[in-house]
DNA sequence: GTCTATAATTTGATAGAC
DNA sequence: GTCTATCAAATTATAGAC
């Protein structure tokens, strides 16, 4: 019937994603993963043979993904406000539905600690979205469109942290609707 | 002469403590730890027996030095605008002199994957805080205090982070002029 | 308090059969 | 692509001498 077998190495993103979001990278082992997926350690390196090669492939594909979404629910939207929001509402999604914080926030968090290749997907996942935040704010009429878009990045990754620690839904709410009332597009 | 000579205890935290802040509570080893310290890692043991003990001391010190530091930065302060600017300030000093995130930033992004304990009082220093910024926006006249409170210790958290992994000191800045501008204090 | 020595476990990784 | 088998290294932790 051609299933839904989906390939392993895929699948092996989808649980090594979601522990590392739990847990942080060296938290994370070949066994652990390999274990959830029913299969052997010995065959994940067949599919990512040093753990640094999961671990850019993770962040890569997370950013991809990210970006489809982001495309996906803005495309025919033309505010930046409801563009802004629909930015906000991946995160608050991840957040609330998936109860997991942003992977690069995570990886990010311990980042003088990982492989450099590593850190710089992070830094690109973070430099991508601070470019599209500012391109918004500029849109909005902002008066200093980068230094809006570097909060709102910052806000929302160190909301979802707290929020997720004192698990408390209210902060990143606070948050969300700070972004939304337009208090980050003057600047300070 | 009685030297300098700090006691083991806290030397240990102070090595621990600044290695955590950079890769996070699993990469940092005893081995590692007492091999800067220029002993042998059993001598750690005597110490703190357990790693989650040294977790656990790492953060209650880290909660006490923060709460000193702001009572010592803050008692001789009325206005809340001055008091929350020598609040930033801590932040900055630490993110900008010693090149470090917080600790419980670090922490609290690995939290799931922490012996419960240690997440234990990540939580207490992320409500102290909130409670602290609480009363000063309160005092300050904001629409919703409880709010900006929450706002501002996400956004100085997250602003770390994305500042520390980008190498770039406008992120940080960008949000503590964000913060001092106000533009917290009231609800969105 | 620090040492030597060592145990028990986990980890990332490889070789080679199927 | 997955397996068995195995390895070298690292890790947390303990026992007991000094």
């Amino acid at each position: 019937m051609l299933m839904d077998r989906v390939d392993s190495a895929s699948k092996i993103l989808d649980i090594a994603e979601r522990r590392m979001r739990l847990t942080g990278y060296n938290a994370v082992s070949y066994r652990d993963v390999a274990a959830e997926m029913g299969i052997k350690s010995a065959s994940l390196h067949y599919h990512y043979p040093r753990k640094e090669d999961l671990g850019i492939a993770l962040v890569r594909r997370y950013a991809d993904v990210f970006s489809e979404r982001l495309k996906a629910r803005t495309s025919e939207l033309s505010d930046p406000h409801d563009r802004l929001a629909q930015f906000v509402d991946i995160y608050r999604f991840a957040l609330k539905e998936q109860q997991l914080v942003c992977l690069c926030a995570v990886l990010g968090a311990e980042a003088p600690g990982l492989p450099p290749t590593i850190t710089a997907e992070v830094k690109a996942f973070f430099d991508t979205n601070i470019i599209w935040l500012t391109q918004e704010f500029a849109a909005a009429g902002a008066t200093e469109p980068s230094q809006s878009a570097k909060s709102t990045l910052s806000l929302l990754e160190g909301a979802m942290i707290v929020s997720s620690v004192n698990n408390d839904g209210s902060v990143f709410e606070a948050a969300a609707s700070l972004i939304q009332s337009g208090a980050l597009a003057s600047n300070g």
